[in-house]
DNA sequence: TTTTATAAGTTCTTATTTGGAACTTAAAGC
DNA sequence: GCTTTAAGTTCCAAATAAGAACTTATAAAA
């Protein structure tokens, strides 16, 4: 079965997972939800390849989830925002991160 | 960078990820809420593949999230049910829910 | 006026993961 | 015996991802 094909599944849990539901989609908003908005912060913040960084914005934008604005016009420069529509997902985020504070604590002292 | 190499990450979120954050595991989570707990149920509900499940099924084990009892002797077999640690992972879940019904409105008829 | 730097991608090749179907094992039921 | 059920495993082809280098446009420095 084709991941794709879930946008249309009974289920909303599922239909979402067909959105955001791969490895980095949501490292990137959760990037966005501590202040990112440009492609190379991406890239730096998520360990992700440009490539993914690359294919996942685009499908965030064309979900409704992200925004490109200009921030730049010479030369063209774009950044991605949240959406109120992308905004309305923190409560997802933040529960993944009560669930990762309280389940998964680091072991050794974390750099950076 | 290796997905899994996220799982000492300062960030929460990604530590969640590095566990449940790919396409199918949140999926057979969704499917031990409403119940399931059997290979097969898995197989059929979430649509992912054998091995896929086989192999996601070991990962929440390992993690502690799922526990693996065995429900017939002769055959053994055994069911997948949730830890307490599973179970405190709903309200993420749930977020996912509200956002997919609200944002992820099903267009045509939805069948089954 | 070449050289360097910055930002946002794209392209290329190689490696890893996934999809789909068939096969296995163990026992029960007909 | 033959079929069915449950829980996996195995195999190969196809899709996806990793990593590094390259591109385009412009400004700033040497």
């Amino acid at each position: 079965m084709k991941w794709t094909d879930l946008d249309e599944n009974w289920c909303p849990v599922a239909r979402t997972l067909s959105l955001v539901g791969d490895r980095w989609t949501l490292l990137i908003l959760r990037d966005c939800f501590l202040g990112s908005s440009r492609f190379d912060q991406f890239v730096a913040n998520t360990g992700a390849t440009r490539h993914l960084i690359s294919d996942r914005l685009k499908r965030l934008v064309e979900a409704g989830i992200l925004e490109k604005q200009a921030y730049s016009e010479r030369p063209k420069r774009y950044e991605y925002v949240l959406t109120e529509k992308g905004r309305e997902f923190s409560p997802a985020l933040m529960a993944f991160r009560d669930w990762g504070k309280k389940h998964l604590p680091v072991r050794r002292t974390s750099k950076a």
